[in-house]
DNA sequence: TAAAAGTCTTAAACTAGTTCATTTTTTTTC
DNA sequence: GAAAAAAAATGAACTAGTTTAAGACTTTTA
């Protein structure tokens, strides 16, 4: 079969995982929604009840949350082929803390409430990718969490560039200090010294 | 049926996500090993690759790295009711990089790799609950993690102590201050602090 | 039950990171 | 392609948390 790109990733992506047959690729694609978000618009605001979860076909998104103080924090940067969205308000439909904004001109799959409830009814090998996904993921976070807090800033720096060189490029420095965790301005001062040498 | 109370416990954990009939209950059960740790004793080490997944019946835990400069960050204290283990290296059989000690005399449950595979197999409806509980994992730590940065030591110590008032006083200061990522020392004058009003 | 080992407290000197204010550079927009 | 807006650099004064060291208190073990 021929499927347009978007698709090809999507289809790729979870076969990582698990293996469709062509009934059940066409079934599956059948249910996602195409969205398209411009650069600086808003995919999700703060107060929002997220309908979709998200799979990133072009482009990039940052994902933060809003401190006490007004500072962002941001908890990650989505580019092709990565999931996001939130999945606490998706699955309790409480409404979300996170705002998701488009760095760059970008389209996006999603997958509404129903249809992934419907898609373990219909296809129940999601179940077990779902299951895998999940488990990725807290294993990355779990990671994360661990090693940044005993890294200081500048490691952590270090760090981000040898494991997102794809993405250190297509972000602000702002952005990556919200990331990090730090002050821009502090940002600034580490990249500085970390180039010089 | 009659169970002990390990095998009750460990039950109404999954009640919580999936039904089981009598006989799928059986069949689980007969899949579990039972395990005592002593107190100070290791359940694991770094470099040990991880034979089980952990449900705690009895006792208290304290699951760790050693950072670089050796000292160690406690990823999370374990106690009745909750499950445990390293899912990296229990999946991917590297070794791991956790030790987990016992900071009480402890009795567990363990679901072996081999089990765990065959589970899925015997009784599909545990892809469900496994899906449902990494989901529910990754959901407490995404938001420790976003929560963690953007508070200072003194608000993660109250809000620890609001949120896990079972654990608090089972555990020591220096644990706790290894675990809210700061020194002893400094532990000690928060609790000074915060308790004088 | 005494001694050893570990935990907690206090305090002074220190450092990683913040805040605020100003200037320069880059990007966006009309 | 000029003006406006946003991002980046730099520096000085400040603060949360560390380090080191020493004494008091508790728990463990022989």
């Amino acid at each position: 079969m021929n499927y347009k790109n978007s698709h090809t990733l999507i289809l790729n992506n979870i076969a990582r995982f698990i293996d469709l047959t062509e009934l059940e690729k066409k079934k599956y694609l059948s249910l996602l929604t195409e969205i398209k978000v411009k650069k600086k618009a808003f995919l999700m605001k703060a107060g929002d009840v997220t309908k979709y979860e998200y799979f990133i076909t072009k482009g990039c998104l940052k994902v933060y949350t809003i401190g006490e103080d007004g500072a962002p924090h941001i908890s990650m940067f989505a580019i092709e082929d990565y999931w996001t969205g939130d999945m606490v308000s998706f699955m309790t439909k409480e409404p979300t803390h996170y705002f998701i904004k488009a760095t760059e001109d970008s389209e996006l799959l999603g997958v509404s409430r129903a249809n992934y409830d419907l898609l373990f009814h219909e296809i129940p090998k999601f179940e077990r990718f779902y299951r895998m996904l999940y488990q990725r993921s807290l294993v990355s976070y779990i990671k994360r969490s661990n090693h940044g807090l005993s890294l200081t800033a500048e490691e952590r720096y270090i760090e981000f560039k040898m494991k997102y060189p794809k993405v250190i490029n297509r972000i602000t420095q702002k952005d990556l200090a919200g990331y990090i965790g730090i002050t821009p301005e502090f940002m600034s001062k580490i990249i500085t010294k970390v180039n010089r040498r």
